[in-house]
DNA sequence: TTACACATACCGACTGGTTAGTCTGGCCCG
DNA sequence: CGGGCCAGACTAACCAGTCGGTATGTGTAA
C-alpha cells in the first residue's frame, strides 16, 4: 500500500490541505511558509510538491472546495418546490450557517483573493459570479411577482446580504452568545424585512 | 528651507503615505516592497525611515487616518438635533459615501488588519469598537423609543450594516451605474426598512 | 557680517535572514 | 523489481532595515 496515509489514517493530500487552511486563516497566505505547512501536516516539501503544483495551488483548492459546496447547497434550495420568499429565506439562512461552520475558509476567501495567480483569480471570480446570479435570480423572481419591494435593484440586495456573510469571519466567535442557526435566522429575517413591499 | 517637498510641492511624508496606500490596496501589504513605495514616491529608503519607524508604521498611519475621519463624521451626525431615525439614516448613508470616496483605504482596512503588529492591532480594534458602540447606541435608542423593531439585537444590526460597507471595496466600481450617493441611499434605505417595527 | 557648529533631510550600498521551488536519491508495496 | 511516494539538502532570489555619508539650512558669537 502506498504510504499516502500516516498514523492517523488521513491521506496526505487532505492533511496538507487542512493544515494549509488553518494556517492561512490564522496568519495569512504570505505569512505562512511552505515549511510551516508541511511540518503541521507531518510531511516534508517533497510530499507537498508531489501532490500540488505550487503554494498557490493549495490556496486555489480551498476556494474550489468552498465554492463547490456553496453552489450545490444554493441550487438545492433554489430548486425547491416552495414560494419564492421561503426559498430565498432558506438559501440566505443556509449560507450563513455554512459560512460559520467553515469560518476559516471564509476568512481566507475574502482576505486572500488577491494572492491567487491572475488565471486562478479569474476562474474563481467567474464561479462566484455564477453563484451570485443564481441568488439574484431569486430576488428578481420575487420582485416580478410582487412578493418583494422593487425599491432596490436586485444586484444591490445580493451584495448587501453577502456583505454581511463576508463580515461574519471578522466578528463571529463560536464562544459568543448566538448559535450559528440563531445568527442565520436573524440575518435572513433582516433581509426579508428589508424586502417587504 | 528644508527640502521636505519636491517639484510637485507635496511634502515627502504625504507622498510616501499616498504611494503606500495605493500600492497596499493594489497588491497587498506583504506583496509591496519598501523599495517600490519609495520609488513611487520619488525618494529613497533613507527618506522613508527618516519619517517612519517601519513599514508597519506606514500601514498603521493609513488606519489611524481613516478611523479619525469616520469617527468625527459619525459623532457629528449622531449629535445632530433630529429624530433618531433621521440621525441613523444620515450616519448610515454617510459612512457609505465616505468609504466609497476612500475605497483604497477601505480595501486595506479589511484585508490587512492582521499585518499590523499586535499592539497596533489592539489599538486599532479599540478605536473601531468605540466607533461601533456609538453606532449601536443610535440603534438602541431607536429600539427603546419604539421607532425601530426590537426583533434583532442592536449588535447584529451594526454588524449587518458594516458588513455591507466592508463589502463595498469588493464590488463597487466608480465606472458602474450608481453614484456613491445613490448606493448610500439604497443601503441606508435597506437598513431602515429592516428596522421598521 | 562672517565663520563655525549643529541639526534636519535625505541618499544608497550593504547585511543578515527568509523563502518558494528543485532535485537527487531511497524506501516499500504490489 | 519498478514506479508511486516521499525525504531533505540545496539554490537563487528577494527584502526590511541599517548605517556611514552628503547637502542644505539655522543659530550664535566674535
Amino acid at each position: 500500500m502506498p504510504r499516502t496515509t500516516d498514523g492517523d489514517g488521513t491521506p496526505v493530500p487532505q492533511r496538507l490541505l487542512a493544515a494549509a487552511t488553518r494556517l492561512f486563516a490564522e496568519q495569512g497566505y504570505d505569512r505562512t511558509s511552505v515549511q510551516e505547512i508541511v511540518e503541521a501536516a507531518g510531511v516534508t516539501k517533497g510530499a507537498l510538491y508531489h501532490y500540488f503544483g505550487s503554494k498557490d495551488d493549495l490556496l486555489h483548492e480551498v476556494y474550489a472546495r468552498m465554492l463547490r459546496v456553496q453552489q450545490e447547497r444554493l441550487d438545492a434550495f433554489a430548486d425547491a418546490d416552495e414560494p419564492v420568499d421561503r426559498r430565498l429565506r432558506a438559501a440566505a439562512a443556509d449560507v450563513v450557517v455554512t459560512t460559520i461552520e467553515h469560518l476559516d475558509d471564509a476568512m481566507i476567501f475574502f482576505r486572500s483573493m488577491h494572492h491567487l495567480s491572475p488565471e486562478k483569480n479569474k476562474q474563481v471570480r467567474a464561479e462566484r459570479r455564477r453563484y451570485h446570479e443564481r441568488f439574484r435570480a431569486l430576488v428578481e423572481e420575487g420582485q416580478k411577482t410582487g412578493v418583494f419591494s422593487t425599491a432596490t435593484p436586485a444586484d444591490l440586495i445580493v451584495d448587501y446580504h453577502f456583505g454581511s456573510v463576508h463580515h461574519l469571519s471578522t466578528w463571529y466567535r463560536p464562544e459568543g452568545p448566538l448559535t450559528p442557526q440563531q445568527v442565520a435566522d436573524h440575518l435572513a429575517d433582516l433581509l426579508l424585512r428589508a424586502l417587504r413591499p
